[in-house]
Order: C-alpha cells, then structure tokens, then sequence
DNA sequence: TCTGGGGTCCTAGGACCC
DNA sequence: TCTGGGGTCCTAGGACCC
C-alpha cells in the first residue's frame, strides 16, 4: 500500500499558520519576483482566480475581492516543509519526500495498528494539524499513481473530507469514474486533450484502455500509467525515489541587469546551489550548461548558453565557479538588459565510481567542500561562501508583499503579548 | 512605466562521420 | 554527374509537475 501526504495550497496555507487573522480570508502566493500567481487558498480558489497567471493582469481582479496577496517567503516554507515531513515520518518507516509539500509513504512489511486505513489518514491529518497547523489531504492506494488520484479524490472530490482509501474495487472504479482523465498524475493539458478526441474522458476512462495501444499512438510513460491505474505497480519504490540526472538552478531577476560583473556573480551562486545539490545526492558531473537571457517577452530577445566540459567529473563549487569565469565573455554581451540566467549540471554520475585522468591533476577538492558543507548546514546557507559570491543585493528577488520569517529569524520571531 | 516561476525529463531533428 | 544509409552526438524546445 502507498500513501501520499500533501498538503491543501501549501504555500498560501504557510501564510496562515502564524496569521491567523487571515486563516478565513482568501490568499494568493505569487512566485519569484512577484510574477505569476502560484497558489491559491480554498477560499480565494471559490472565486475563481485563475492559477499561474501573471500578477499584473489579475491584479484588478485580486483587489476587487479582497484577496491578501503574499510574496513567495521561501525561508518560512522551507522551514514548515521540514516540520511537516517531520511529523508526516513518523507514520511509516518508507517515505520519500516528492516535493516541498508532497510526500508518498510505502508501507511494506509493516501493517499500521490501526487496521483501517481511513482511520489511519484522518489521524495523520489531525496530527500534522495539531503539530504544525497545515492542512493536509491523504491518499492511500495500491500504486503511486493510485495513491495520486485518492489524494486528488480527497481534497478535490466531494465527501471525501481530506482522506480517500482506494483498497475495493468499488472504491477504485468509483473515484476514477469522477475524476477527468486530465487530473492524472502524468497527463497533462496536451495530452489530455489529445485523449479526450479519442473519447477517453475520465481517469476510468484511460484505465480500460489495452497498455498496448496506448504505447503505441502515445509512449510508453501512458502505457505505465494504465497499468498503474489498474493496480499493476510500474513506478517501482526505487524508481519514485531515483537519482535525478540533471540539477539546474535558475532564476530570474528583480530589475534587468546590465553590469557583467553582477551577472557573474549570479552565474557563480548559481553554481554553488547546483554544486551542493550534487554533493546532497552524491552525484558529480561532466558538464555544466551555463545561460544567460533577456526577457522572452521582449522584441530582439537575447539568449545565450554553452556547455562547459570539465576535465574529471566533479561537485567542487571552486572547480565551477572557474569555469564560469574562464568563459564569462562568451555569455554576456553589452547593451543587453539580462532578464534571467543559470547552471545546469548535466550527465551526472556517481561519486562512488570517480574516473580521474591520468595527465590532469584532480582539483576536486572533497575535504573542503565537506566542511563547507557541514558548516553551513549548522548556521546558515552562506555561511561559508566563495569569495566570488560577493553577497551582492543587486540582482535579489522582488518581494513586495513578503511575510515575517517567524521561524527562521531572530528579528521576526511572533510575539504574543497576553494582559494579566 | 513596466511587469510573465522554476525544475526535470524526453524527443525530434540537425550536424557530422563513416 | 547524380544519388544514397545508418549511427552517434548535440541542442532546442516541448511536456509535465509543483
């Protein structure tokens, strides 16, 4: 059996958990530099705010309703992210964190004591209420992507109230015959509207469909898909949880940017964040894609990138953030207003098998970067940095409507005055 | 006045080579 | 003079997810 725990639009339900003075009102997050919106509570999402679209043409529409409208504020949900897995973990010896608010549960060789899986999800939302204040919705099923759909089930489908068991054949044909075939975990708008001309409406819909014939006018991801929505389990435990084999970070920035020594500094943290994910999942790699971009959106747009070839496969932050600046005139160009830029770490491969060159000399220097790491996770990212990194403001996000870091400062710690 | 997220994986098609 | 196959690698862009 799987389960999947995640939570109700988490990032405007962060918003609440040390607001409570909005906990009734509608709240939107937007994402990076107060781009798009992101994520809409229950109550805002009654009012039909479209998600994912940019803040300034739903602007109008936001204040028309009175909506709180918040920035990203990622140290706080990263904070509450960790307390919920926290908790989440100690309802199954197998979890696998999927994403910031998502986690799949497998429970293999161990049979909770509450025999009743629908008592078991309702205790593991009161729990994570009681402890962290999110709401969470709960889904139990015999694959991953059944797991999905009863989660989706739970929290979109009516009477379910936040948990959804699919362990019956009439509890499986039963919440895919409600759910639309787009819903799926895997489909997305393209492809649902590619099925939907073929008459395959509903997640049922997609199940009766032969493996077969779907790999064959699709690809073999449906294929597993159908197989999974007939409890066939594809995404194996090791699968779900896979290495990943490429590592970007990117961002946009607050204003456009013209200065090129900024723009390498961006490039160069960048680097350091792709370079400590690698060392997270003990991958190194042979290659980093580095690019640089004005705004799409504007005429004669700019777009540059190349793939820098290291000689030994390496995770050193020092190793890239050379590279970077061996072949920074290559990236930047006069008069360009820099929208964006990033690292992407490409053909990874593990640390364990190293491949050294017999004529380079090893730069990657591990002992280092241990430390650095170790440091940094006892105080602070950037506590220790490279020089290079030059703790610049300049190319900072745009936040406007950012909330207190309660949990993560000193400064923005709540305080509760209470009259005697 | 101007404004449009970030991450990962996959694939079609082009370049190049034999 | 004209015509032609098959493999590998690379890249840009698409699809999907949150």
């Amino acid at each position: 059996m799987y389960a999947l725990v995640d939570a109700v639009a988490f990032y405007a339900s962060a918003e609440k958990v040390f607001d409570p003075a909005i906990r009734s009102k509608p709240v939107v997050v937007l994402t990076n530099n107060d781009g798009c919106v992101c994520a809409i509570c229950p109550i805002a999402r009654r009012l039909n705010i479209p998600k994912f679209q940019p803040y300034f043409k739903v602007k109008h529409l936001l204040a028309k309703h009175k909506v709180i409208v918040r920035s990203s504020n990622y140290e706080l949900y990263a904070d509450l992210s960790d307390r919920m897995m926290n908790v989440i973990s100690r309802f199954c010896d197998k979890q696998y964190i999927y994403s910031i608010d998502e986690s799949f549960l497998h429970f293999t060789g161990f049979t909770p004591l509450i025999n009743d899986w629908h008592q078991y999800g309702h205790l593991i939302r009161r729990t994570v209420w009681r402890e962290t204040k999110l709401p969470v919705g709960v889904g139990f099923g015999s694959t991953p992507t059944l797991a999905k759909a009863a989660n989706h089930a739970a929290k979109k489908l009516k009477g379910f109230n936040g948990v959804a068991v699919i362990d019956s054949e009439q509890a499986r044909l039963r919440i895919l015959a409600a759910m639309d075939v787009a819903d799926i975990w895997g489909v997305g708008k393209r492809l649902a509207k590619k099925l939907k001309q073929l008459h395959i409406n509903s997640a049922l819909d997609l199940a009766k469909q032969d493996p077969l014939q779907m790999k064959r006018l699709f690809n073999v991801v449906l294929a597993r898909t159908v197989d999974e929505l007939n409890g066939r389990t594809c995404l194996e435990w090791d699968e779900v949880r896979q290495d990943k084999r490429e590592i970007f970070s990117t961002r946009s920035f607050g204003e456009r940017l013209t200065d090129p020594t900024v723009l390498k500094t961006a490039l160069i943290n960048h680097c350091t964040i792709v370079a400590r994910k690698l060392r997270l999942q003990r991958s190194l790699t042979k290659r980093l894609l580095l690019f640089v971009a004005s705004s799409p959106h504007e005429l004669n747009a700019y777009k540059k990138s190349l793939v820098y070839e290291l000689p030994t496969s390496s995770a050193d932050s020092c190793v890239f953030a050379n590279a970077i600046s061996e072949v920074f005139a290559q990236l930047y160009q006069q008069n360009v207003r820099f929208y964006k830029c990033g690292v992407g770490a490409l053909e990874l491969s593990s640390q364990q098998f190293q491949q050294s060159d017999l004529f380079t000399p090893n730069k990657n220097n591990i002992k280092l970067m241990k430390c650095l790491d170790s440091v940094n996770a006892r105080y602070g990212s950037n506590t220790l940095a490279l020089a290079s990194q030059q703790q610049s403001q300049a190319w900072h996000m745009k936040r406007e409507f950012l909330s207190p870091q309660y949990t993560t400062r000193w400064l923005h710690l709540p305080k509760i005055s209470c009259n005697l």
